[in-house]
DNA sequence: ATGACTGTGTAGGACATACTACACATTGCT
DNA sequence: AGCAATGTGTAGTATGTCCTACACAGTCAT
């Protein structure tokens, strides 16, 4: 799946009972051409930049950083926390690469319970 | 300390002793034309390519994630590790945000000795 | 059949990224 | 004086990013 594909899904679910989701209007409403936003849910443009995907996120109830993952692009306030310990996080991040996400939950549980 | 300066910095030291490290030696070692890494090294030209980066890192006996930081950039394949599954390594690295060196290095060590 | 919608096609543009090619001036050696 | 090596200035290019502006064709209701 990809994102032009996901998105245009997900307009099209929420614009089942009623014409609040049309191309037009959600473009309107996240401030893009109509035209652009149906290129990109056909991926004949590239998904457009952090700040819109954003936008289109909280117009589709969608959430950002999986929006954005699917952009194939990183959040930059992570993008700002990694680089400003990169040593650190490119450990830790490669040592979790490969842990089953029940393991990783419980890493961030631990972590969040203060036990450190 | 940007990237530009730092680099130059560090071929100059390596430069000390013997013309193993002038711009032009390093340059044809990484494969650029000579007067662009003059300009990185003087911030008149924006950090080069990731790719570029991590070619001058190995000519400058340099951490790659640690240049590749100062250029504001973070490794593709750390890029690709969270966008796999950004919601969860989204999470981990806020909560890490705040934490002090040594508390995250307590959790790589947990992680890696495999008590999860 | 007109008007109001719908999505989409065409044609750009402004700016950033990531470089190359080559000439030039300075310094040190012989 | 002449050559080699140094760093740097100028000019230009290809490609990518991130969009806008506007026109067009089809559908649906009145």
């Amino acid at each position: 799946m990809n994102f032009g594909n996901y998105i245009r899904d997900k307009r099209e679910k929420l614009s089942e009972n009623g014409p609040t989701y049309t191309v037009r209007k959600v473009a309107a409403r996240i401030g893009l051409e109509p035209s652009y936003l149906s290129k990109i849910e056909r991926n004949i443009a590239a998904p457009p930049s952090e700040a819109t995907i954003r936008r289109l996120a909280v117009a589709l109830q969608e959430d950002p950083d999986f929006l954005l993952a699917m952009a194939g692009k990183v959040s930059s306030d992570l993008r700002e926390i990694i680089t400003k310990r990169p040593r650190l996080f490119a450990e830790i991040i490669r040592e979790l690469k490969d842990m089953p996400d029940h393991a990783v939950l419980r890493v961030i549980r631990e972590v969040r319970d203060g036990k450190w």
